[in-house]
DNA sequence: GCCGTTTTCGGCCCGACTGTTTTCAGTCG
């Protein structure tokens, strides 16, 4: 994608401006930048074609030069200026932990280390200790974190780290003294992959939290360990973090250690902006100290209603709660049915009764049965004449319910060329249509995008199902124009799925909010394969709501009735 | 390098922890 590549430019450019000891504060702007525009809702090449550079957040006079300059040659000289006064190699050091841009200058300028492999054969050589302000705890301290960086690299899904993080919790809870424990950082904003796993406890023992903490059966070994702060590393390689503070101060340390950084930076400066100063230990003002209890209190200090952790990233949220505009957020409680189920028809392992009586349990209204359909032949992909038997199979158990509906639907496969893989007469027969690509996802741009875009323009296909095509940390997304995805959309009123696979969670955040500004309606589905895979809606909530989703935005939190009557066919099909 | 109803120049969030130092620099979140 365009804005990450430019994101990841004006990053490597504070990189080496870090590592020649430029003015901090030019790298922190830098970054600023960079994160702006990775999250920016729109291609920047469209802001740039409008003369816009300069409302984005953080970009002034001169990023804006150096933007207009490598989006129109596609180069920047200024970049290949800097890059060659810092070897490539020198900025990979700053991926080891506990590594930073001061060390970096140092090993390469004294020793000429010029690559992480070079790092480590100086310190295994003893020469690291030999630098000023190194000795050989330090040397030590490179090749632990050398390894580090080899072990575990990569972050974790949220999927993966919730889990951990509940069962770590509720060990935490049953100490004595332990009076609150939560989840915060990334996992309790649920992006959709974590760095590690940050916990937090209120106690007036903090001692005593450590050591349980510490000798947890999870734990493989402390990292480190101080009064308040703890951090582990987890049998599985996961990195644990724990805070401890008193009761009185859990609302501050909690507000903290959610973040995100940039969130708190700007609260930061609006405390100082009303001559107060905000730590995770509370306010100050002249020297005289206001405790949070609880989060709110620290939102309400500083004029502000509290703000879901999911809004959380200074993408708006403080100006909007400044504004009294925050979002009225989608919850799980909004949801009135799930538009994404697969049976033992194809790939799933239980009955559609069995999904069904589930989905019943969860307090569902309704469940769309989306059985893969038969391009998928891995899947064991329904044929038409299997499809009709399912229908008869739904139309049995939907005649035994009095509070709840099965809707028969289909995941249709938009094939390589773009065709779809039933006739209109045969989804003409289904209540909702899933359309999904599952294969060519490597086809470039233009074709991919077309594919979808050509399925969006058939009066019978409702959703587009995951439609970035990702796998986190196994497959990037497809080259599909999200852009042209969005607008095609809006246009024919086709709604795009909201996948809460914990791998997929696609489409994902950004993409969500830039749907709900422009009215195109969003499906959230479990895409579950087996009864206790429709608990992963929580997942695909918590990514719509990282998007400024309402219930107004989201199909599935209307009645069947409701989203029956609002099908495009209804509109568009020919009678 | 960015930014501004306290500023167009002088600020830029705040604290924990570690390791090397005798009062602090670097890194991290």
């Amino acid at each position: 994608m365009r804005n990450q590549q430019v994101a990841d430019l004006l990053r490597r450019i504070a990189d080496i401006l870090d590592v020649l000891g430029e003015n901090p504060y030019k790298g922190v702007a830098y970054r600023r930048a960079a994160d702006q525009i990775a999250h920016l809702s729109e291609d920047i090449a469209k802001v740039w074609e409008r003369g816009e550079l300069r409302t984005i957040p953080g970009v002034g006079e001169a990023v804006a030069k150096k933007l207009n300059e490598f989006l129109s040659t596609g180069h920047l000289e200024y970049y290949e200026r800097l890059q060659e006064q810092v070897p490539a190699g020198v900025l990979d050091l700053l991926s080891i932990p506990d590594v930073g841009p001061k060390t970096a200058r140092l090993l390469w300028q004294h020793l000429g280390v010029t690559s992480i492999g070079e790092a480590e054969e100086a310190a295994r050589a003893g020469r690291v200790r030999e630098l000023p302000g190194m000795g050989a705890r330090s040397e030590e301290k490179l090749l632990q974190g050398i390894e580090l960086l080899r072990r575990h690299s990569a972050r974790i899904p949220l999927g993966d780290a919730w889990p951990v993080a509940d069962e770590i919790l509720a060990s935490l809870r049953r100490v004595p003294s332990v009076t609150r424990a939560s989840e915060a950082g990334s996992l309790r904003r649920r992006k959709s992959t974590v760095g590690d796993i940050d916990l937090l406890v209120a106690s007036a023992s903090p001692e005593v939290v450590m050591d349980a903490f510490v000798a947890l059966d999870r734990v493989a070994e402390t990292s480190l360990r101080g009064p308040t702060k703890t951090t582990v590393i987890l049998d599985d390689g996961l990195h644990a973090d724990l805070r401890v503070l008193p009761p009185e101060r859990y609302g501050s340390l909690l507000q903290y250690f959610t973040g995100s950084r940039e969130h708190n930076v700007h609260l930061r400066r609006l405390a100082q902006d009303s001559g107060l100063s905000l730590s995770e230990y509370g306010f100050k003002r002249n020297g005289e100290e206001i405790l949070c209890p609880e989060e709110e209190d620290v939102y309400r200090t500083l004029g502000l209603p509290w703000i879901p952790p999911e809004l959380r990233e200074d993408r708006g949220e403080i100006e909007a709660a400044q504004s009294g505009r925050l979002p009225n957020l989608v919850t799980e409680r909004d949801i009135l049915g799930d538009l994404h189920a697969h049976t033992n028809w194809s790939d799933g392992s239980a009955s559609v009764e069995e999904i069904a009586e589930a989905a019943r349990q969860k307090g569902y209204r309704y469940l769309l049965i989306s059985d893969h359909s038969k391009g998928l032949g891995i899947a064991r992909g329904l044929s038409v004449e299997r499809l009709r038997e399912q229908q008869h199979e739904i139309q049995r158990l939907n005649s035994r319910y009095a509070d709840f509906r099965l809707l028969h639907g289909v995941e249709l496969e938009i094939r390589g060329a773009g065709s779809l893989d039933f006739p209109d007469e045969i989804l003409a027969e289904l209540d909702m249509v899933i359309a999904s690509v599952h294969s060519g996802l490597r086809q470039p741009r233009e074709q991919i995008t077309a594919r979808v875009v050509g399925a969006m323009r058939s009066p019978y296909v409702d959703i587009i199902g995951h439609p970035l095509g990702r796998i986190l940390g196994q497959r990037e997304e497809s080259a599909v124009d999200v852009h042209a995805l969005l607008d095609a959309a809006a246009e024919t009123g086709t709604a795009l799925e909201v996948n809460s696979i914990p791998l997929r969670l696609d489409l994902d955040d950004i993409h969500i909010r830039r749907a709900t500004q422009m009215g195109v309606r969003l499906a959230i589905g479990s895409d579950a394969h087996n009864p206790g895979g429709l608990d992963a809606i929580a997942f695909g909530v918590a990514t719509a709501r990282r998007g400024w989703a309402e219930p107004q935005d989201i199909l599935n939190t209307r009645t069947a009735d409701a989203l029956l009557q609002r099908r495009k066919r209804n509109r568009l099909a020919p009678n």
